[in-house]
DNA sequence: GTGCCTGCAAAAAATTTGCAACAAC
DNA sequence: GTTGTTGCAAATTTTTTGCAGGCAC
């Protein structure tokens, strides 16, 4: 993969930049992220590591994936689920998400039209707006043919 | 407060449809629910309880909350912190949030055109649309006067 | 009296932190 | 060699659960 290389650049400047060091396990997670579908749980940001690496440590991975989040390569989501996923945003423009309840399918989409709506509202309520997040909880086009059998865990 | 009253009502009918037992302590955690200014953390809720009867413990509160919530008077939120606040919902029309990242504060808005929009899109991507959050983090009017002195802890 | 409820404390689950050994510069 | 980093385990934080005694019906 291409764009990945270009990634490491960023985090390879963030490190500099605050005079951070490069080592093995921050490459191999960042690497495991980057190679990920872009909505991970650090469970299985663990689990993929471990399998280079049998002694990454759950603490390396969040202690890592702060780094990511700081540099902006990885967003921090919280999809109703007690455990934080992370997402890919690599320079990305920004999207909100549609989420399988019974799957866990996750979809995005942007809509210019929606964004500039709140825009307005926020306008108009005085607020400057930083973030945003909307996200669409319902049943994926293969689920409604399915009875449901058990909730999805996000 | 009048409102209260129906409110209580609700909570009622749903622990004798469920043949479940009015108690002190459920009464008690709903009333200073109703009172609360509709986002409320668990903790807030605990102290509050406590003033009224020290000995109300964290678990009954917990599950009183899922009650309130299985009941509908209740909608548990995760407003970036970790701890679920919950919202008053008693029959009142959904709507989505405005977040102050500087002092907390939390309005609430609702805009016809974009869930007419979020719909469509949803419709767009064959979801079946169940439920949704749309919150806009950024500074109050009040705090955009003010130099921002440390981050809200929300 | 029979069950549901409560408080307490222990358990879970996700994340953070302290520390001694270790690796990067 | 200095300083930041790692793995481990212990600590934290939020929420849940087991259980013996208590209260509602």
């Amino acid at each position: 993969m291409e764009a990945a290389g270009r990634l490491r650049g960023v985090l390879a400047r963030h490190l500099d930049r605050l005079g951070l060091k490069h080592s093995r396990q921050r490459e191999l997670v960042a690497e495991v992220f980057f190679a990920s579908d872009g909505h991970v749980a650090v469970e299985a940001l663990v689990q993929e590591a471990r399998r280079v690496d049998p002694r990454v440590s759950v603490a390396t991975v969040y202690r890592t994936m702060k780094l990511l989040a700081e540099c902006g390569l990885a967003v921090p989501r919280q999809f109703g689920g007690a455990q934080t996923r992370y997402e890919l945003a690599a320079g990305r423009a920004h999207h909100d998400h549609l989420i399988c309840t019974a799957c866990g399918a996750i979809v995005e989409f942007s809509s210019g039209r929606i964004e500039a709506l709140q825009a307005r509202v926020a306008q108009r309520h005085g607020f400057e707006v930083e973030t945003h997040t909307l996200e669409l909880y319902g049943r994926c086009a293969g689920c409604r043919q399915r009875p449901r059998l058990v909730e999805a865990r996000p």
